[in-house]
Parts: C-alpha cells; structure tokens; sequence
DNA sequence: ACCTAAACGAGACGGTACGTCGCGTCTTCGC
DNA sequence: GCGAAGACGCGACGTACCGTCTCGTTTAGGT
C-alpha cells in the first residue's frame, strides 16, 4: 500500500527539494505547480505524489533541511547578548531571498488548516520551546523579571521581526533587534 | 478603453463582495474560485474582471468597507487607555471570523508583490501613520520615552497580536494586550 | 413594441449592411460579430437588433441588394445563346470575392432551418421560376426536349456551378458554362 | 511536443467521434460545443484539443468512417448501371439524417480555408478520382462520348444532387438519379 | 550473477477553473 | 423616440494544472 522507503531513490527526493525551492524563491509558492517541480526536477509527477501529499509538503521539508541548526539558541550565561545573537540570526532568514519559500509556507497556511497544524508543530514550536527554556534559565539567574510570561516574552520579541517580513512595511534586520530589545528590556514609561 | 464609473451597477458590486467575503470566510481565499463568486453573486465573470483585477482584489476592498473607522484611534489623552482600546479592537477583529478573510489576503500577499503592495499602503499605512500620530502626541505629553523610535514601538505593539494570528500559535486577545502593554511599559529587566 | 419605420435612420441601415459585407469577404460570415458590424458601421448594438433578427439576415439582405437584377434572364428568342449568357453571369458571381458572401451564407443555412427557408424563398425561388418560365418558353418553341421536367433541367444546369463554387474544386468559369451546355444539349451518349 | 499516438486511449476516441456526431445530427454542428461533446463522451476537453485542432475536425474523421466503402464504385462493365447504383448511394447519402453532419460540415467549410482543403483533399478527391477512372474505363470501351470532359462529366452528374441537398429545394433521391441519367446521356436538344 | 518486484520517467486521462470573447438584453444619455 | 455607447448575465472558448492512471525501463535486494 504505501511505497517502501528502502527502495527510494536519494537522488529524486534531493532533485524535487531542490527544484521546489528554487522555483518558490523565483516564482513564489502559490505560481509554482508541481509539473514545473516535476520537470525541473527532471522526474515523474507520480515520484512526487507518492512521498508527499502536496507540493506544499515539499517546500515545508525543503525549509526544514535549510533551517537545520541556523537558529539553535546560543547560551553564553549572557541572555542579552544571546537573544542579540539568536534573533539577529532570525531577522537575517526572514529577510533574505534564499528563505522566501518560509514565508510562502505561512502564507499558504493561512487558508490550509492541516498545512498550519504541521507548520507549527514542526517549525516553530520546536524553536519557540527552546526559546522559552533559554529565557527560563535566565529568569532562573535574575536575568529576567520573575513575575513576566515566558510564552508572552517570546511573543514580544520575535512578533515584531515575523510583523516586518510578513506586512512587508521594511525587511527585519540586525538594528531593529538592537532597538527591540532596548526598549524590551528597559520599558517605554518614561523614566 | 476603461470602463465607464457612472454606468456601473451598485447593486453588483456590493453583490459580488458580499459574495466573496462569504466565500472566503467559509473555505479560505485559496479555495474560492472567481466563478463561484460571480454564482453566488447573481453575476457574469465578466463583470467581476471588469473592475477588479484579480478575486484577492475584490477582497481587499471587502476588508476595507469592513474595517470601516473599527480601527480608529481613540484620544482621552491617556495612552495607555487609548492603545488598550485600540489593540483589543485589533486583536478581536484578527480573531474573529468576521475578518478570516484579511489573513487570507495577508497569506496571498506573500506571493504577490502587487497585493503586497496595494495591501500596505491601502491598509496598513493609514492606520501604522494614525497609531504613530497618537503615540508623538502622548511622547509630546511626556507619556512615553522621548528617545523610543515610534515605528518601533508601533511594531512592538501590534506585532506579537499579528504573530498569533498569523503562526496560528493561539488566537490574539484582550489579556494578550494588558500582558504585552505592561510588559512594554514596564521593561523585562528585572527591578 | 415594434420600431417605427417611418423613423428609421436610412443612413444607419446602410451603413451596417456595408460593414457586414465587408467584414464577410474579409474574414468570412462565421468570423464576423455583430459587435464588428456595430464599430465599423458607427452604430450601437441596439440599432442592428431592432432591425434584423440575426447577422445573417443583414447579409441576406445585403446579397439581395448586391444581386439586384445581375441574374435577370434575357429572352432573345436564342435559348442556348440566353443560357450562356445568364448562366456565365452565375458562374461570374459565384467566384467573385464580391458575392463571397453569398457562400457563406449558404453554409450557415445548413444549420439553421429558418436560415435555409428565407433563403430559399427570398434568393432561390425567384430566380428558378424565372430560369423556368424561359426554359418554358424555349420548350413550347421546339428549343428542348418536351418531356424535359424543367425542374430537373435547371438543377442539371445550375447544379454543376454551385458544385465547383460550394466544394472548392475550381471556381465557376464562362468555359465551364460552354462546355456544360455542350454536352447537356448533346448528350453523353456516344453517336 | 506532439502527443504519443501508442498512448493514446481508443475508447476515448470513439466516444469522442460517436457523441459529436450524435449532436451534429441533434442540433447542427454549428449549435454543437466543444464542451458538449466532451461531456457526452465522459471525457475531458483537453482529450479532443490534443488529438483534433477543432470540433469540425472531429467531425471530418466522423463522416471519413462513416462512408466508408458506401461509396464506392461498382464495375459491372455497364457503366449506366454502375452509376445508376453508385448515384442512388450517393442522393441517399445526401438525404439521409445519419449524414446530416456532412453537410454542416460543407457549411463550415464556405468560412474556413483549412477545413475546405483537408475536406476537398480527404473526402472529395478520393471518390472524384474514382469515379474519374470508372468513367474513363467506360469511355475505352466506347460507352461514352470521346470528346466529353471526365471531370466536367463528374460535375454534371454529381451536381445536381449536391445541389438538392445544399440549398434545400428538395432532397436528393434515385428517381432524381434516374431522371439526370436520362437526360445527361440523351442530350436536350429535340431530336 | 540473476530474478523479480518496486520505484521510476514519461505523459495521457477525466476534471475544474482560468481569463477572454461574443451573445442578445437592458439602461443611460444626447439629438 | 431613435440612436450611440456600453454595462450586464450568460455560455463557450481554448489553456493550464490538478491528482490519478497506465506504460515501458531502470534498479536494487534477496536467493
């Protein structure tokens, strides 16, 4: 009933990767079809169908090898210096052309409730758990207001970088890091 | 060559809007095709594409009759009111399904620089400028810190309630604000 | 409920008749809208509507108007010298990109049976009685055959013309004329 | 580029021809569409534009098996005869609903150079030459004048009888055969 | 090293929707 | 009240892709 994985072909499966992402970043995801992925890829449209249910799936398993360790959380002892770090690293992804097809991938999941479930157990609560346990630590060394939701925390830092990149008003960057953690850490009431 | 404003039928394009919005509340903006609106709508195809250049489109100037002036800027001349107000009415309408459509559209700009495009400066801009007016009052008043960069502090707000919406990590509401107002106002470092 | 007549604009009228004439021998009846008679002609879609039924019948009456009294048939007394004379003006016609037209207008009659009986009764009828009463006439002076069935000799005699015209063999031709009336007062038959 | 004819579905194919011909003598090819004949045939769209450049090109190989070998010619070494049988197929042919389509298909062809030629060269050469060669024959064997034009003889037989059928006077049929057999060999001059 | 069953490339298939064209009707002005 | 102009509801066009379904052709594992 469903194929066999040892009998898979290596090479196919990178070619399709390959071809998906390359035509998303050209195209976008919404004016790539799967018979371009196929083409490209130069193999059967059957090829893709049977490993996966939709080019969508294909684009998410492309950004998942791309991601791979580029946003592990750093743990200096210096939570300041490691968010810096980490989020920069963030802000570099959502606003360079080789990660385009991750904001496709959230754009298509605005209308694919099965898409957005997959998206967000395999992209980013994974991350958003490393956060939180990153930030926990630090509240656990008074790095951190006590009495502050870590899962709001997170919320407040990376809102802002997700805002820039997805309502396309200015690309995310290393600066507005800078600034979203000064004013993070130090409030806006006046002093 | 274009067609003619004083000879167009009110009747239809409120129709056809109307029609879309539904349709896109029901299965998604993806999902809705430009027939079946122009079915539900009582309409030809031709009546759609002659005003309108695209179904997302169409869509947009739902969103913009819908939000209407539900998005306006308070003034009691206390800010911290007046953002509480202002965010939990955007938080509600980015939860509710009343206004699914509009993340739909968000979704479908991602592909699509031209919507991207007309959707940011139809859209957001009006409303990030009207957000910054408010908050250059209250910086005047002394209610907020003379040196924060307002679009900064603009994006620090709304950003986290559009993360939400948008990651589908859980759906934006009033506590979300009081959180992300206290928080903001009083900075993470600790005491 | 049906159009003055007194009030109609002769100008209009031929106008259209002209226009559909024209974009007939440019690109055939099938080709031809009403919307092209309109623009070329200077006149609303309304206009054609509230005259003729159809695109056809503007042409039918435009070919009517073009034959006039071109296929008239004389009565020298000399029927075969009659014959060649108003069976070349046939011939004549029936290749003429002028009367193009006409052709076309015997194709769209075969699906459409209204179509067929108005342009039988209003082109074809009157010319055949006429083409009969001068064989008629030849029969009682001894020119023909006397138990010649007309009706048969004018469908040997004409037939043969709109065979070439009607399957694109070769056009009409004086010399098909000639060598047609040759052998059907001759007879086939070996002497 | 072009498609694989080994790949090619023969069910589909028939299906196609058989509902285009059924509607063709339902209603006319000319009220007959495209997507008609594909919903007839249970087949999709793309599956007639792949294999035909148009409806009317389905059309054409429907009457090419349609005929058949029902028109070909006998020689029994008496040529009246011979084409008495051969004429009598013929004016049934032409007057019967089961060929209706390959009148319409005439029809078509007075507004399409493309379809006249491959109609002329398919369908009306083939069975001109053989009558051409069965008459050349009798004509050897001095069952015919030796001055008389094959092609011209063929055009007075056969156009009489397209005549009929074409502009719809009265239907082709054997006593009409029988009667332009009578004259063509007998001549009409009096004796 | 061979056999055989699978995965593979290719692409035809039944469908759905696309964006366009033209139909015949209806509506609005201007003459 | 006819006519120019053209928007309208509608239906069909020919095309693009969808996801499924054969086709031979590799190809890889088990014997």
């Amino acid at each position: 009933m469903s194929p066999n994985l040892d009998r898979r072909n290596e090479r196919s499966r990178q070619a399709i990767i390959e071809a998906a992402m390359a035509l998303c970043r050209e195209q976008g995801l919404a004016r790539t079809t799967v018979e371009e992925i196929a083409k490209r890829a130069g193999v059967g449209k059957q090829t893709i169908y049977r490993w996966w249910p939709s080019k969508t799936a294909v684009v998410e398993e492309g950004i998942n090898e791309l991601a791979g360790t580029a946003t592990d959380f750093p743990d200096t002892g210096d939570l300041l210096a490691d968010l810096r770090t980490q989020m920069a690293g963030v802000a570099s992804i959502l606003s360079s052309p080789l990660f385009a097809p991750y904001l496709s991938l959230i754009g298509a999941a605005q209308d694919d409730p099965e898409l957005a479930k997959s998206f967000l157990d395999g992209l980013v609560k994974p991350r958003v758990n490393a956060a939180r346990e990153r930030l926990r630590a630090a509240q656990d060394q008074g790095q951190l207001r006590a009495d502050a939701d870590l899962d709001d925390v997170v919320e407040l830092l990376y809102g802002p970088i997700y805002y820039r990149a997805l309502l396309h008003t200015r690309p995310p960057s290393p600066a507005q890091v800078d600034e979203l953690l000064r004013i993070a850490f130090a409030g806006l009431a006046p002093r």
